[in-house]
DNA sequence: GCACTATATTCCTTTTCGCTCATATAGTTT
DNA sequence: AAACTATATGAGCGAAAAGGAATATAGTGC
């Protein structure tokens, strides 16, 4: 499966294709938007159809479709469509546990700046 | 600790704050660029300078300072300085486990693509 | 076929952001 | 202090991307 980011404990690191690179770093950057987030977490419980994200999100419904079919063409979600309507769904698993990774480290972080705030002011 | 994205196996997703969106969003767009994955990478093996950043990414000295300030900033690396040089370290340990999550989500989608093409080319 | 609804797409504007060049700051050495 | 090295910063440019308004497409019901 060619150069990957496995880091072992201390192990040396593989070196990393610049294709590899720029498709983390896609991945990553469709995460960093916020409205892409608020769709996610509304699909955190479950498949909706786009009207409904359209609510939940208070966005357009042109933006909103926009940022979903780039998050399904990711293989992020998944589509389904039953008449007029089309379903997304979280469809890789990952996201429920990088949210969990990166919504513990900023509350640690947060919660080190509070005392560090404490300490100083 | 106010809201958060804790994705128990069906339990229901709490209400995730603007700010708190807004946070999350920015620390993935912060991983979301080709040259800052590559200087994340170089330093998955330790501590380095600037300059020893410089050469290993290929980037200017302008351009790769600024980005590891931001990524610093962040809290995302530490920070040390040592006579006139400043050597930076991973400070989140996340990141490698977000490295890992990543690589091994597309690693997965490739596969999936690849035998897709097999069968319908 | 026509009206109606849900979603996608096009065009355009505005903003964000990464990059480079030049310069500033901090620390070292002599 | 002057010369030198390592890093940071300011200004400006160009590309990428988000957002909105209008329109196109697809599916439904009469």
């Amino acid at each position: 499966m060619a150069t990957s980011c496995k880091s072992g404990s201390r192990a040396a690191v593989r070196p990393l294709s610049e294709e590899a690179l720029e498709m983390i770093a896609r991945r990553f950057a469709l995460l960093g938007e916020p409205m892409r987030l608020r769709l996610l977490h509304a699909l955190f419980d479950g498949e909706k159809s786009v009207n409904a994200l359209v609510e939940a999100s208070g966005g357009t419904q042109a933006n909103v479709s926009r940022h979903l079919q780039a998050l399904a063409e990711a293989g992020l979600l998944g589509r389904r469509k039953q008449g007029l309507q089309v379903f997304y769904s979280i469809a890789d698993p990952t996201l429920f546990q990088l949210c969990e990774l990166v919504c513990g480290s900023l509350e640690e972080k947060l919660a080190r700046d509070a005392k560090a705030f404490a300490r100083t002011g």
